[in-house]
DNA sequence: AAGTTTAACTTGTATATACAAATAAGGTTT
DNA sequence: AAACCTTATTTGTATATACAAGTTAAACTT
């Protein structure tokens, strides 16, 4: 009088070396080698809890924490009531970890160090209000450096700061401190946009960056938040020759 | 009689709007804002599973399940016998999605279109060999495809593939599908490299990009591995004037 | 025929319980 | 003093149970 279980999970753990570990580890990756290997397809209803429990021989709350952290991790995606689908293919994101310029510098054990070009205090330009979502009454700092990797200028950095929320930011000295450092500190940024280009540098930032009038940039604008509020927008420029970006991908 | 609570989880729910949800996001909630408010700095330890439930009171599979989640997402850390921890800030990096260039043609609601200018089948150069991670025997797949936007050249793509890992990719039309969209299904890309950089382009990626020779280019070198294998490695050439890659970060 | 109710099935959450495994600290023995 | 054992604490896993809530389809009523 056995019910006869879902021939989609025959063989489930055919593939899954068994070494020791937990019983919903195991079974995360069965159900994700059928993934991979396309025997369960895109968007195809996969077993219910219940059928996985007849199969397996396990409580439906270890099936449940597998299918959960599956779906945690965009493999599958569940509905209530409906049950649990095979997610679609995720689209390939590539991770680009934006270091402290100085850090990025050390790590490649080069010497760094930084010229302050400007830092004033003042109220907002028009354009400058609208990046920060603020009004032209508020004030800003803005600043420039010019950050060297072995004497070579390898970034200028121009920077608008919401002044409101990083009121210390004109009082720091950024030959010492690079100013994500002191923003790390003073507004922990939560979110923040990149945009990333290949510009002509004009005449002036080519003299200050020491570059060929012919040489191009990487040019990336960038704005944080912290809390739903704008902190600040910065333009890095790279010289094309002394800088990429590199990323890495996994699933 | 009562024991005394852990002073840390005084006030834990102070700041957390009453909506209707399950205990165990409030609960994930409630210490986000204790560590994003720096009321429990990074590395220390935060009241263990037990001291929470009698805090609370509610179940341990209840407070586990939040600190487990925590801990997946980065936010805690936590150590079997020795408890749980307040993670070290993670370093922030940006997520570039890396689209398909036909789709994202199409999501900007332009006209998409291909001119496949080569693809052929020979033994791999040393350089193409020691990319793929293959000997000079083996053979692969050549191919350079233009794709537009608008009539408008968008993207240069040069791509070499290990024709043992995608045999029938030289029988393809590239004008019709796009070779990403060929390699995903021959072989799942499950990890990939990236490397961004602006360059100058020569005059004849100039005339095929229809630019300037003073334009400069964003070029995005890519290999992508399937099961620890290389699949491919791609070189995009992109115009400075009509491209820009768009990150986004949280956390 | 159309609308309503019911039942069956699904996932989502919460609890109580149990034992395993890692860690640290204290005490005991050698 | 060093090695060993014990104990308490902590997180990790697994189970059984219960009820809530969303969805679908069949059964029923009007």
């Amino acid at each position: 009088m056995s019910k006869t279980i879902n021939p989609l999970l025959n063989d489930l753990f055919a593939h899954i070396p068994d070494t020791p570990q937990p019983i919903y580890a195991r079974l995360k990756q069965a159900i994700a080698h059928k993934i991979a290997s396309g025997e369960w397809q895109a968007n195809q209803r996969v077993p219910s809890e219940a059928e996985m429990v007849a199969a397996i021989g396990v409580s439906r709350m270890t099936v449940n924490r597998a299918l959960r952290e599956l779906t945690a991790e965009g493999i599958l995606t569940r509905q209530q009531g409906l049950g649990t689908f095979v997610a679609p293919q995720k689209a390939h994101s590539a991770l680009f970890e934006v270091h402290n310029i100085s850090e990025e510098v050390a790590s490649r054990g080069g010497t760094y160090r930084a010229e302050q070009l400007l830092l004033e205090r003042r109220k907002a330009t028009m354009e400058e209000a609208v990046n920060l979502g603020i009004r032209t009454t508020q004030e800003i700092f803005c600043s420039v450096i010019l950050h060297f990797e072995n004497d070579l200028p390898i970034q200028l950095e121009e920077r608008v700061v919401n002044a409101h929320l990083a009121p210390e930011y004109g009082s720091q000295d950024y030959t010492k401190q690079t100013p994500y450092v002191y923003l790390m500190k003073a507004a922990p940024m939560t979110e923040g946009e990149h945009l990333v280009e290949a510009v002509v540098p004009t005449q002036e930032e080519c003299e200050l960056l020491k570059i060929e009038a012919t040489e191009p940039c990487l040019q990336i604008k960038r704005r944080t938040w912290s809390s739903d509020q704008i902190v600040t927008t910065a333009r890095l420029l790279h010289p094309g020759s002394r800088f990429q970006l590199f990323g890495h991908f996994s699933n």
